[in-house]
RNA sequence: GGAGAGGUGUCUGAGUGGUUUAAAGAGCACGCUUGGAAAGCGUGUGUACGUCAUAAGCGUACCGGGGGUUCGAAUCCCCCCCUCUCCGCCA
């Protein structure tokens, strides 16, 4: 959320903004309704503070045993007004609120801006591609000769795009977030939660999925409840209305399912292991100063990285444009794996800076130099996403009669086991 | 799912319709005192919004959350959430 001062008295750069998102944002309703606001509030809060001093008189009167029936009158209806007043106001704070629920983040300067993914600029290059001698088999063909997992039978469960892991994939699904958890905790310094699997409405628009994405979630109406679509949620709202005291930066990593209904992205990349509504993910979140999350969006992206470089896996680094760029978002970089069956990058992560716009949304403040509270920055980043890092380790590592070299950095979690088939 | 007990400020804890302007104590900050410290004494000690210059001051709201009754609600009524105890069910 942004705050309603700074649009009052930044409207043309918010404008500016959300020109650059190539997104349509009536500012100027918003503005009106806080004029209304802040006209309606000064005049009923005039009533009420003449209500407050007429009522202590009347409780005098009762007690010096006066007759106050002529004032209680005249008290009742200064009541009606301010009720009405009040009604009024209760109906333009949720319209603003829900207006300012919908107007993204401000891209940070930083920011390149651009149309679309075609405009994001390259960052780096870690590796190259690996040279075939022969014609390198896609995942889904490679897993199902290796029987790692059964795609038909998880969609007899439960639907296509729920994948079932079956032996050594299964396996290699759990020594991947063990291998990952293991790095961030004990070699990036960051502390590991395992969180509820579920959200409710508040966490949810806490960090900007509702009210907006709704349709993008699985939803437990009977319950209220959110299936998460990643662990970001549970974990940057747990200390949600909150003024920290500890230290900053706080680090924390957690592993997680997470549930997406990829709503309007169907029949799109929708082979194998591409784009599934389940798949297990460990994140990275940090709660930050204003002044440090620059930097501890360059570490979080770097400790992410790092997940790929043990694996020995090629990747690259883009920055996502202003119009591309997460509704969230101040900054963000992707990080990109080469797949090369599919001939194509793989996106397995998204660091992203979001500055104070989520804490503001969540209420997450720290206190600053002054000791006043002050709203903290959050960021997040997959490191990283595993459906897409599965499919990377075997195409990259494929031979020619179809068995599949693991990378050693997971041979101890894999029981010594070096190669699948 | 059923029955009961609770939720008050940084903490402990009083308060069942009207100087409550949330008592008291502890903690914390500053000052006095002291050679220095402790003790003692004094002062201060929340958040948000509005007004305003992002000051001071003033005002409004906030006692788990949301409604309601009333001239007036921490206090009475209704709904919801959370914690604890017991029962039921259950991995």
């Amino acid at each position: 959320m942004l705050d309603i001062r700074f649009i009052r008295e930044n409207t043309a750069a918010v404008k500016a903004a959300m020109a650059n998102r190539n997104v349509q944002v009536d500012v100027d309703a918003v503005l009106e309704l806080d004029n209304r606001r802040r006209a309606i509030v000064t005049g009923v809060e005039e009533l009420k503070a003449e209500r407050n001093k007429v009522s202590k008189n009347i409780g005098q009167m009762i007690k010096a045993g006066k007759d106050p029936e002529a004032i209680k009158a005249e008290v009742r209806e200064m009541g009606d007004r301010i009720s009405a007043f009040d009604e009024e106001l209760r109906t333009i704070d949720a319209d603003l609120r829900q207006r300012l629920l919908f107007i993204p983040n401000l891209p940070s300067e930083t920011t390149p801006v651009g149309k679309d993914e075609k405009d994001n600029p390259v960052v780096r290059v870690w590796g190259e591609k690996k040279a075939f001698a022969f014609a390198p088999v896609p995942h889904w063909d490679l897993g199902a000769a290796l029987d790692i997992f059964d795609f038909e039978r998880g969609a007899k469960v439960a639907g296509s795009g729920f994948p079932l892991f079956k032996g050594k994939g299964a396996k290699l699904e759990r020594a991947l977030i063990q291998f990952m958890l293991d790095l961030h905790t004990e070699e990036h310094g960051y502390v590991e939660i395992a969180p509820p699997y579920m959200c409710n409405e508040t966490a949810m628009t806490g960090t900007g999925q509702l009210p907006k994405f709704a349709e993008d979630m699985y939803n437990v109406t009977l319950d209220g409840l959110y299936p998460i679509p990643t662990a970001e949620v549970p974990v940057t709202n747990i200390y949600g209305n909150e003024i920290l005291t500890q230290p900053l930066p706080i680090c924390h990593t957690a592993y997680t399912p997470c549930f997406r209904r990829e709503a309007g992205s169907a029949g799109k990349d929708t082979r194998g292991l591409l784009r599934v509504h389940q798949f297990d993910k460990v994140e990275l979140v940090k709660f930050t100063t204003p002044e440090t999350s620059a930097a501890e969006h360059e570490k979080l992206t770097a400790d992410a990285e790092r997940v790929l470089q043990k694996l020995g896996l090629h990747y690259r680094v883009i920055e996502l444009c202003t119009g591309d760029i997460g509704f969230s978002a101040a900054k963000c970089y992707d990080i990109e794996l080469w797949a090369p069956a599919q001939d194509k990058w793989l996106e397995v992560s998204s660091c992203s800076n979001f500055k104070d716009y989520q804490a503001r949304r969540a209420n997450i403040r720290y206190r600053d130099e002054n000791g006043k509270p002050a709203f903290v920055h959050t960021l997040n980043g997959s490191g990283v996403a595993l459906p897409r890092l599965v499919i990377a380790i075997m195409e990259n590592n494929q031979n020619a009669d179809g068995s599949i070299d693991l990378p050693e950095a997971l041979w101890p979690y894999m029981g010594g086991l070096r190669k699948l088939g």
